[in-house]
DNA sequence: CTATTGACGACAT
DNA sequence: CATGTCGCCAATA
């Protein structure tokens, strides 16, 4: 029989072994806290690929679901947003995550 | 198989 | 600080 969790399956299946390893650590990142690409890279085992870390985020399909917009660039800066930068910046104040001039003033609540 | 594409990072200037 | 260059890496064309 068919789950009615079919869809969902699908679409986790449809993923790399890597994408789905990159999605389960961000997800844990708690609220209120940040993390950097290349912390995630690190975590996954690939501690060079925070580019390709990126590249998974930009089609992040759980969007609801895998906080990606807590994941951030390692200079501080915010990073890109698959719905721009500004919704990030947006949803990040919300969390009390705070930026001047593009910069993260908090470095207590950063994972690097 | 090769080339291109980026929500990146380290380093030089 | 700001900007540019180069290296990196998984996915995709």
């Amino acid at each position: 029989m068919i789950s009615k969790f079919q869809n969902k399956q699908d679409k986790f299946n449809s993923l790399t072994v890597f994408e789905k390893k990159v999605l389960k650590v961000i997800k844990k990142i708690s609220n209120g806290r940040v993390a950097t690409y290349k912390f995630v890279a690190k975590a996954v085992g690939r501690p060079r690929a925070s580019r390709a870390i990126g590249n998974v985020l930009k089609k992040n399909p759980y969007l609801i679901k895998i906080p990606c917009h807590r994941v951030i660039r390692s200079n501080g800066q915010l990073g890109g947003y698959s719905l721009g930068s500004k919704k990030k910046l947006l949803i990040l104040k919300k969390e009390g995550i705070k930026f001047k001039a593009n910069k993260l003033t908090n470095h207590k609540k950063i994972l690097v």
